[in-house]
DNA sequence: AACTGGGCGGCAAGCGGTTGCCATGTGTTG
DNA sequence: CAACACATGGCAACCGCTTGCCGCCCAGTT
């Protein structure tokens, strides 16, 4: 509580030690140092012990900046994302951060704040100083993706561009366990809530989700375009006309979730009138009520591979397939999609148990596949 | 599509510039350039203006590594936060990341992911590339922090130690705003349900909201511990007897938000039954239904503040008066507090128009205030 | 006994900037 | 006109680590 600033720290923050002291305290080479760290066999087993002893004693740590000025290894990685706020980034996040922190990498996020600009000045501040580049961005340009890996090796994540490694996710078959999960429910006639135009994501999506609902004999119909937020949502809600469909599969969680509010505000529930299906799974899915049923995009192993396959490029990996690594989805079903309502504005009651077991049949068909 | 590898940049990525190349085509010395760049000035205007010149011509960019390695300017900060996945921190990051950019630094997000030694791991391994930590993590020991503040500069954030500069919610006036609403509806006993005990800042929540009871005559009591997570919460519910407050006050929103579902899982109506408040108001306040009353806590500026004060420390502040900085909070009324209920299990209608207009009341109130 | 080769340690030249100090040129002052 | 201050540019020594190359020494060969 008394906080006095007596103790000015003023010369402060004492200079670490550095492998001419370590050199010194050992009696060898700075050179040999250096190598009893970074390069394990080159020296003498007994020498490289009694230097580690020594380093040890001093409390030396290698000056990552030092190491990186030479040789151009810096540990660290770049992720961009469009936006922190995005739940959807938050496992992309941490399965990034572990694959990377499990091979010494430090991530160092840049967050375009839903800005191209902000996103492009700090990159390019961020550029320099990382060994390699995660785009998780949907924004940016196939142009720009390229001019930065002109510079740095990229993968890019969710998004397929020509000659840049990928990892996506298997939107096809995350779509066709949603179409058959609509399917069962008695659904056959279903709408897609569109995503931004640039989104490489919402072509494949819509794509994936015509080809399912082909096969299935569903009708499908794409509405307009949304914002991938809330907000976006519950706006093109507005635009949804009574009848005109049965269910409702939006472009991400985001979206779904802003729709159900958007339809509740005008008084249509959900699911008994319409029911509403997200993509995803990020964790607001289940914090909103009624919870969505939502293809689960494997988020975090996404992350973890897109470091991963980064990573390996950085080791020198040249056998690059040039096709995209594809991950795997499931369906989780919650309590947005139902039996579809044979009138409109049905007696009140019993709807959720029948939800309710169909949720189960539904369950185990998600999870028995893969 | 058609992805082949053929264009292997294997000698790749180009060299790019130095102030060397510069210094030879702009015909003057290789200090001169630097000075260019990194002391105006100090060279003469033309000289300046024609090595800026050229080196726009060459594409030079001064690089941070080297820059990095004699100065210790490395233009990054550290940010520790104890989960990306809890949202009290996604506004934090967001200010603190325009603070930093607006003053040409990156900030690499440390994310202790919830453990103690990845904490650790991490921030020692990002600590020597960084110039100074903002300490955002609420688990971190006193200790830990004094540790690392013998190596570089920090600030920490809703949290006060001593000789370390820090950035704090006013907690005082926000649990006062709290309290005030509570009693404008008629609530008389309340309860707090108690995060984390190592947390700094529960310890002041409750005090805070204690004294602001007592003024206003209420009585509060405390509610056992919770994990600072909706599942937390969640638990807590199972411990609340009925009668026993008519309105909850909980460490943050996250608990607020279990508590909710908990409650109703349990059959118990939230505001009708009992009233919730949360903390900080982070984006899911928003997203539960009923909508979770709470105090805002200046999330974004406190981001900000901190990484502005941890600029005019390196920038060599020394003028710190050891008293940390305090910033405003305010109160947001949505419909998780409603008027007490006479009784228990009152008729079911007509309840949320009188939060309704209780709300716009208390609105008032807190808009008025700071 | 002369020769070869592998193991191991040291030397020194960078990596790309920064900066203290000095040399020079010009303007100012006594 | 000498003395001096100041503006400006160059020299060279770092910052701390990496690494190509060299030399030494000690087997193992022939």
């Amino acid at each position: 509580m008394d906080a006095i600033n007596e103790d000015l720290p003023d010369e402060g923050w004492r200079r670490s030690p550095t492998i001419y002291d370590v050199a010194r305290a050992a009696g060898v080479a700075p050179s040999t140092v250096s190598r009893a760290f970074s390069r394990p066999g080159r020296v003498n087993a007994e020498t490289a012990e009694r230097i580690r002893q020594v380093a040890a004693d001093l409390g030396y740590r290698v000056n990552p900046l030092a190491r990186a000025l030479p040789t151009g290894r810096t540990s660290m990685i770049a992720l961009v994302i469009s936006d922190i706020g995005n739940p959807f980034y938050v496992e992309i996040i941490r399965g990034a951060q572990t694959a990377a922190a499990a091979a010494g990498y430090i991530v160092v996020l840049v967050d375009a704040q839903e800005s191209d600009r902000l996103e492009r000045e700090a990159l390019e501040r961020a550029l320099p100083t990382v060994e390699g580049v995660i785009l998780a961005s949907s924004r940016t340009s196939d142009s720009a993706i390229r001019m930065v890996a002109k510079q740095r090796p990229v993968v890019v994540l969710n998004r397929h561009v020509a000659d840049v490694p990928s990892v996506v996710t298997d939107t096809a078959h995350g779509m066709r366990l949603a179409a058959e999960h609509l399917a069962q429910l008695g659904h056959r006639s279903v709408s897609y809530l569109a995503g931004p135009e640039a989104s490489w994501t919402d072509g494949m999506r819509w794509r994936s989700l015509r080809e399912a609902t082909a096969e299935l004999g569903l009708k499908v119909h794409r509405m307009g375009r949304s914002a991938p937020t809330i907000a976006g949502g519950a706006q093109a809600a507005e635009g949804f006309e009574v009848g005109s469909a049965t269910a409702l599969v939006a472009y991400n969680d985001q979206v779904a979730v802003g729709l159900i509010r958007g339809l509740q505000a005008r008084g249509i529930r959900v699911p008994q009138d319409v029911s509403v299906l997200g993509f995803d799974n990020t964790f607001t899915a289940e914090l909103v009520s009624p919870g969505l049923t939502t293809v689960a995009a494997p988020l975090r192993a996404l992350g973890e591979n897109a470091v991963r396959g980064l990573l390996a490029i950085l080791g020198g990996a040249r056998d690059r397939t040039g096709r995209p690594l594809v991950l795997p989805t499931r369906l989780v079903v919650r309590a947005s999609t139902a039996q579809r309502s044979r009138k409109r504005t049905s007696p009140a009651s019993g709807t959720t148990n029948v939800s309710g077991s169909a949720r189960n049949a539904s369950t185990s068909t998600s999870e028995g596949s893969r």
